[in-house]
DNA sequence: CGAATGTTTGATAGCACTCAAGAAGAGTGG
DNA sequence: CCACTCTTCTTGAGTGCTATCAAACATTCG
């Protein structure tokens, strides 16, 4: 664990990448028994966890560099899922790989620890934004999320950004029923916050944003 | 990373525990700027987050064993803060300690990467309970976790487990209102599911808790 | 025994949920 | 290119869970 302020180069990850594969849109991301870790390329996706009883609770987006089955690897599975919301282009590598130091640069280990730390980071936020946001502040927070996410990776174009959840994917985001999250969607969208369309999101001002979602 | 399906042992964390203090009720556990890693020895403490306007968001409960400062160290601070919510007993280590592998057995890295993992999960469940469960599933919960935490650590005694938690505490944890927490938690009561007094938790039957948690 | 903190209760308002059903897109096959 | 189907989005009505306000009561602590 060396300087971990900066984010480390994961660039040494290509070295590993043992296949590349494309799924569509609406398949899972992990199959379920294998131990897995793959790193996205393309495309967009989301992790979940279920209730006993199905409710369902989004916990996180998932952008071009994520990589996913971390926890499942170390932790056993049954935690989350993930679901691809676009066609996406995954890389996979073989969990035994990841653990070996590489001779120069940092190890990957440390590299891993700093994306398990800012994980947690995301989660952290994620989970304020559920349990102390309102509906219009919540989901404020939530499209300025996926501006932000976007933006890192740059996926940003001609003033706007991918959207591709569907309003019941923004209601498990955030704990909210469908309705409520589709008159509070139109209430914001109204009042000029943002404006949903062919799968992308634009906002007119990321301030008034960030000040809607009270950050 | 070898096999970390089992948990690691901790034991060597022992050899590099640098001070041993003790803290009061109240009182942070991390000063507010320096980098620093301690374990609890002692005692019970929560981790939150605040908002801007003020709003607080518990995230975590801590208990003997966990290690709090990890994220502050190696992403920055600013995230989150720790209160002690009884007396504590807290080890403080140097950051700069805690990357040398050790000859034998597990690494360093290794373990926090274990524990990291299951913060991880942990608070994915947390975070599925405040956005997906109503408030008396969300407080049955609540109560759950306390006693399986305790009773991971040996803390149950004489059929009661320790409950420093005041009810804005509750409040903040699962994002509810002071006075619907309170009467929401008299209703569960009254219902003879659990009792609380004297800072302690006694639970009549954890099957019968499960069910009213929807787990 | 005050002062501070935490708990309890009642009354009222409102945000969010449920139910129900129609409109709009997106994808499929004839 | 047009039916057909499925998913997603939208809207209205009615209910209820949860928040807010206000104040009394209990506990802890110095």
């Amino acid at each position: 664990m060396e300087n971990l302020s900066r984010k480390p180069d994961l660039a040494y990850l290509a070295e590993l990448s043992q296949s590349q594969r494309a799924i569509p849109a609406g398949a899972a991301l992990l199959p379920e028994s294998t131990p897995l870790i793959v790193r996205v390329e393309r495309g967009i996706a989301m992790r979940y966890t279920l209730l006993e009883d199905g409710r369902r609770q989004v916990e996180a987006l998932v952008y071009p560099g994520d990589l996913c089955g971390l926890t499942s690897v170390l932790y056993g599975p049954g935690a989350s899922y993930y679901e691809a919301l676009t066609p996406m282009m995954l890389s996979s590598f073989d969990p035994a790989d990841l653990h070996q130091p590489l001779p120069d640069g940092p190890d990957r280990t440390t590299t891993l620890v700093w994306l398990m730390t800012r994980e947690l980071t995301r989660l952290s936020g994620w989970l304020a934004s559920v349990g102390q946001r309102n509906a219009n502040e919540g989901i404020a927070w939530f499209v300025m999320h996926a501006w932000e996410r976007a933006e890192a990776v740059g996926l940003i174009e001609k003033d706007s950004a991918p959207f591709p959840f569907a309003q019941q994917v923004v209601a498990d985001s955030l704990g909210l029923s469908l309705v409520h999250t589709n008159k509070t969607i139109r209430r914001l969208r109204d009042q000029g916050l943002f404006r949903i369309a062919g799968g992308r999101v634009r906002i007119s001002s990321l301030p008034a944003l960030r000040r809607a979602a009270a950050l």
